[in-house]
DNA sequence: TTTATTGCAAAACCTTTGCATGTAT
DNA sequence: ATACATGCAAAGGTTTTGCAATAAA
């Protein structure tokens, strides 16, 4: 197969098996104006470019990618999950209550005390979720709330 | 009725009637050994004390309760959603991803910080979660892992 | 060829909702 | 009496799974 895409390598050296659904789904993280995608996004994009992918091997191919690290997975409290390419140092989300916009944040501060209190607590820390909710500074300029 | 319960003030303060079902509810978080309970957990706990209370009124009374401030929800990335009652401090939770024990902390530090990051996004911070996932002492002592 | 992947439909979950019946106020 | 709460069963939404057909290695 040719060369024609970057994650051909990534999903490659996962050990899984370069098809045409996978880079399919990868290629809307990598062409999408949002970074932040669920599986429906994911299909309703691909399906506005006549790619019929079915939700089954999406979800498939999400867990996989996570489990390959590729992809990072968020779920949020109102049941949204969305994924988005690993990469760049890790950092946290905060969350538009109003309008659902997603943004990112770091802060080593706060991911030093959370390996603290692990460790006090006595445990092995595998993963963290921090997300912020709130109103954006867009929606709180909008007289109809 | 009688002052049975003394979270018979608490609904009544909230507006909702004092029914049968939701003090059974409340007695749970009440008597139970555990403090973190899914609507399962309390609908198995009232059925084997033979106390039959249907899934959609647990779901609808630890709505109302939430809204009502009497309890707190918290989700988790499995998908569990756990309440507890509102008491004491503010905290965040560190939760086994071995046996699913959930326990709880307080960083008066990570609280301020997240306040400031809001801040400097613009947005109004209405809440956040922040759950930590890892292997407790426990679990890290077991040989079958 | 051999083994993994796909697509479909069915099932599994968890949670919510409509509606008739029952209950607190 | 009146408004609200309950229970059941049905429906929702999201994610998973079994299985035969298909494609990658």
């Amino acid at each position: 197969m040719k060369q024609k895409f970057p994650f051909e390598h990534e999903i490659r050296n996962t050990g899984l098996k370069v098809t045409e659904p996978r880079l399919k789904i990868l290629s809307v993280f990598e062409k999408s104006k949002a970074r932040h995608l669920s599986a429906e996004d994911i299909h309703d994009t691909l399906k506005a470019k006549s790619v019929v992918v079915g939700m089954a091997t999406i979800y498939r191919a999400l867990a996989n990618f996570e489990k390959a690290g590729i992809l990072n997975k968020s779920t949020f409290d109102d049941g949204r999950a969305i994924y988005e390419i690993n990469e760049g140092p890790h950092h946290d989300h905060i969350v538009c209550v109003d309008c659902g916009n997603v943004e990112e944040f770091v802060d080593e501060e706060i991911e030093k005390r959370q390996k603290k209190i692990a460790n006090q607590k006595g445990y092995s820390l595998k993963s963290h979720s921090l997300v912020l909710y709130g109103s954006c500074s867009e929606c709180l300029g909008k007289v109809d709330k």
